[in-house]
DNA sequence: GCTGGCACTCGGTAGGATCGATTGCCAACG
DNA sequence: CGTTGGCAATCGATCCTACCGAGTGCCAGC
């Protein structure tokens, strides 16, 4: 699409604009590789770049930045993710000790990321009720108040409070557990939603209630979220008012849920500015990288920074984090 | 310690600069109740509160605004707690309505104090290994992998992964439940770690490893905290370097907890600006208030914003939902 | 002791000059 | 014909100055 010249002065425009966040003008794109005319020739490729919509002026007789389309070209064409050896030895020590609870681990993802890439990170895990029952179990509170404890095959736990309308004792739980236990484990939880049912009535009315609540809780919480590193991104951003209205979004776990979902539902692993689909997130990019469970894909990683995004860096960390993370959770 | 023109002076300087972050001079003070004298005497006033540390002066020909010092005498001696009929009413229907999960609750609870304040809001919950077990279990994940899953009295679920060296089946992960069952209800989950030996062998190898992982899960995870409203927070402070050091603090859950655990241990329930120990809380301040369940101090709730905060509502917002959060745990 | 008056201070804003980075254009060159 | 050096023009950034106004401290008088 852009011949070989034009292409190597928009990278160099797009990587001297990532470091410097200044505009850059055709003096310092002279010194760079692939790039060897008189600045008078790069003014004159990137006065037409402007106008093909790749780069953009802040204002005559400043240099130019790139435009999302600029980015856009750079991360399709020009950018080849890649991992310091430092940063890759890092990814490799987390993930040979990462071990214990699900959510932990996760979290600590979210870390690692930031840490990678000095970005705010973000990763969806696996739904809650995805997977089959391991273990299922029924523990009275008080005499009305049942707690459900379902012990999922990755580890996860799921626990919904039941609230009857008469007491229980605990030789009914005993038989209602019992119940679910039979029918229930080595399917997803929401199946026993359909199909609780008992003859018997002293356990059917706990049943009932167990199959309400399994039937409800499909839509509230079905994956869970972890973010960190929205400092890294404060410190990306100089308006305060831009730090606010991102930071609007990262506490909205269901929107970073949908946002994700969506990006990668599009086929990208990278949505720049407005192509993230959300108008406060206007001068942000996201990198994101599903990751896969026994070949299934159940979740994803992914940070969010400026548009002026060190890309390369950021796709072979998110990459290589999605691929070792689905790896490490397959293994169990 | 202050005559009462003076602390009115004062009440006049904190409750203007809290509205308008503009330094107040003498002639709006005028205007304020309690002060019926003219301008001039304020001037006089104000010099002699700036000389005795209440009042500062960004520049000469500037008005004051209030130090440390000041909003300290506010708070202690001036500011009456009050919440607006419709705060109170949002706080009513909010725990009466409240159901389900202790987590969701609690998160929401953060959501609830941020709506109320405008400014973030931070819950700290009950120590995870607080209370009674309820009910434990044992589930093998794989053939080397069990889950430790214990069921506290207040509804909350505990898990630990224990790692084993030689495969176990279920029948024996049974017999290990049975015994765990059998010494660990109604005492709580640490006291596991000491007593829970078995003269069989077998059962033994599983017990040991539990015994190993209880005892040293105790340091990590202790508590849980849940902060939202750091969106609310930025908009508080204009400079970005603030915004990102405050949320620096806040996205380290133990610093946070520590905080609110040294304020309320010192007996406060504000802590202004370096009364909060934390230099990049410098311009910030925390109003923090514990909860009880059965008479016990189980955990804190509390708001942190800039140091210009609305205290009366703040300390009526925290008060009171700390006071509700205790009780609708209480009854469980 | 309080007050009105007054000179003074100083941040903030507006206007103007200067500087420097960068551009677009053009004529010349290979 | 593409490339290049030269050059006038542009425009933000910086600095200076003047000025305005909010606010102060002080003082003489009530």
């Amino acid at each position: 699409m852009l011949d070989e010249r034009k292409a190597s002065i928009l990278r160099a425009v797009v990587e001297e604009y990532i470091q410097t966040a200044q505009p850059v003008g055709s003096g310092h794109v002279v010194n760079a590789p692939g790039v060897s005319v008189s600045s008078a020739t790069v003014r004159n490729e990137m006065a037409a770049l402007e106008t093909e919509g790749f780069l953009a002026q802040p204002h005559t007789s400043a240099g130019r930045i790139p435009t999302e389309k600029g980015y856009r070209y750079f991360v399709d064409a020009l950018a080849r993710p890649s991992l310091d050896r430092s940063s890759a030895q890092q990814v490799r020590a987390f993930f040979d000790r990462a071990h214990g609870e699900i959510e932990q681990m996760l979290a600590d993802t979210t870390r690692l990321l930031t840490g990678l890439t000095d970005y705010a990170a973000v990763v969806v895990g696996p739904p809650h009720d995805a997977g089959k029952v391991r273990s299922i179990q029924l523990v009275g509170l008080t005499p009305r108040v049942v707690l459900l404890v379902a012990v999922m095959g990755n580890g996860g736990v799921e626990k919904r409070t039941i609230e009857l309308a008469e007491d229980v004792d605990d030789a009914l739980l005993l038989r209602a557990t019992t119940h679910l236990s039979d029918r229930g484990i080595g399917h997803p939880l929401a199946w026993l939603a359909t199909v609780a049912s008992a003859g018997e009535g002293t356990v059917e009315v706990v049943l009932s209630r167990v199959r309400a609540v399994l039937a409800t809780a499909g839509e509230g919480d079905a994956e869970q979220v972890f973010v960190n590193g929205a400092s890294r991104m404060a410190a990306s951003f100089e308006a305060v008012e831009t730090v606010r209205s991102v930071l609007t979004i990262l506490e909205q776990q269901l929107v970073v849920v949908s946002l994700l979902r969506d990006v990668v539902d599009r086929g990208l692993d990278v949505a720049i500015g407005s192509e993230t689909g959300m108008q406060p997130l206007a001068d942000c990019a996201l990198v994101v990288a599903p990751y896969t469970v026994d070949g299934e894909r159940v979740g994803t990683v992914g940070v969010i920074g400026p548009t002026r995004m060190n890309y390369p860096q950021a796709l072979a960390a998110v990459a290589v984090v999605g691929q070792r993370l689905g790896r490490r959770l397959s293994e169990g």
